[in-house]
DNA sequence: CTCAGATGATACTAAATAGATTCATATAAA
DNA sequence: TTTATATGAATCTATTTAGTATCATCTGAG
């Protein structure tokens, strides 16, 4: 239920709430008793969503475990809230309570690749917050591809690792 | 102004025409007097862009020209329209008559990667349209995470053409 | 079956918004 | 300076929407 709100709020933004409802299956006043504003809606789904998000990432162990077996878990634990992940990224501009766990994520991923160049997993000539928005930013493109029919849903995960750590070249 | 209105749209999906208007710094007058109708402005700006980045991609000779360096222009000409291309991909769900146009380009840059592929220069265990896909993540992402000051934009391009050829690998 | 809790359909009011207009002012070219 | 064009500020009406409440219906547990 709060993945299919966080989908139809993405995809339709101004959708009124009678709209939303229909879009999720539900009546008006089901999602009026869920939720009574807008506001409210959209601050419930942020906090779920970074609540799940943040457990995907700390179950990687970005701290600790081999980086190439950390990627791999924080790759797939993420393909496991794709509505959440792209709803955070269209709406959490809105909540600034998110900002803070956002530079949260940031600094660990961050930190994540710097231990792997570090020990010589990961190429140095990149640094390691653009090594971050690279691989955010396939994880969002690809989802979105997956969604639009263009890759396999099977061999999502498989696209992003070989796509971030090898590359398009032979 | 179209390129400020396709930030305003994309940033503030939600604004009323009064917000947009005074976001791009105009009055709601000379807004309605551009556009009569939110619908208009939309599909006004749907067409702007879908012009500007055929002209960018059409500039970059996919068909022709060697693949590296092809790609090298593809990169650096859709870099120049990033609020359009921001915009149209969130916008362009809704007017069908765009729907046409992604297809074309969809096309385009698979065809240019299949070719690449058979040319030897890019890795051919992935599908020519994951490739394209994995492109256009990394064109969108970056451009995201140089608007939010996460990397430097005088190296927006170096980084992208980098992480789509080599990876983040050693 | 019976009943409590959940849901849907509907209606209502106040507020927000879209779309359109008018008039005054500013700007720039002739 | 004069004039045409563009812009802004303010206003107005009709529509849409948010938020709320009411009542009927459905469903499942006991």
């Amino acid at each position: 239920m709060m993945a299919a709100l966080a989908r139809a709020l993405v995809d339709r933004p101004r959708a009124s709430l009678q709209e939303l409802a229909a879009a999720v299956g539900i009546s008006k006043a089901t999602l009026y008793r869920l939720c009574r504003t807008r506001g409210h809606l959209v601050e419930r789904l942020v906090h779920h969503a970074t609540t799940r998000i943040t457990e995907a990432i700390e179950a990687a162990r970005l701290d600790a475990a081999p980086p190439l077996a950390a990627l791999e878990r924080l790759i797939t634990n993420n393909l496991e809230h794709r509505e959440l992940t792209t709803f955070l990224i269209r709406y959490w501009q809105h909540t600034p309570t998110a900002a803070g766990v956002e530079a949260g994520w940031d600094a660990a991923l961050d930190a994540f690749f710097l231990r792997g160049q570090r020990a010589g997993v990961f190429r140095i000539d990149l640094a390691a917050p653009a090594l971050t928005e690279i691989l955010v930013a396939l994880l969002l493109g690809l989802i979105d591809a997956e969604r639009r029919g263009r890759v396999a849903r099977a061999s999502l995960a498989e696209v992003i690792e070989r796509a971030f750590l090898r590359g398009a070249g032979v």
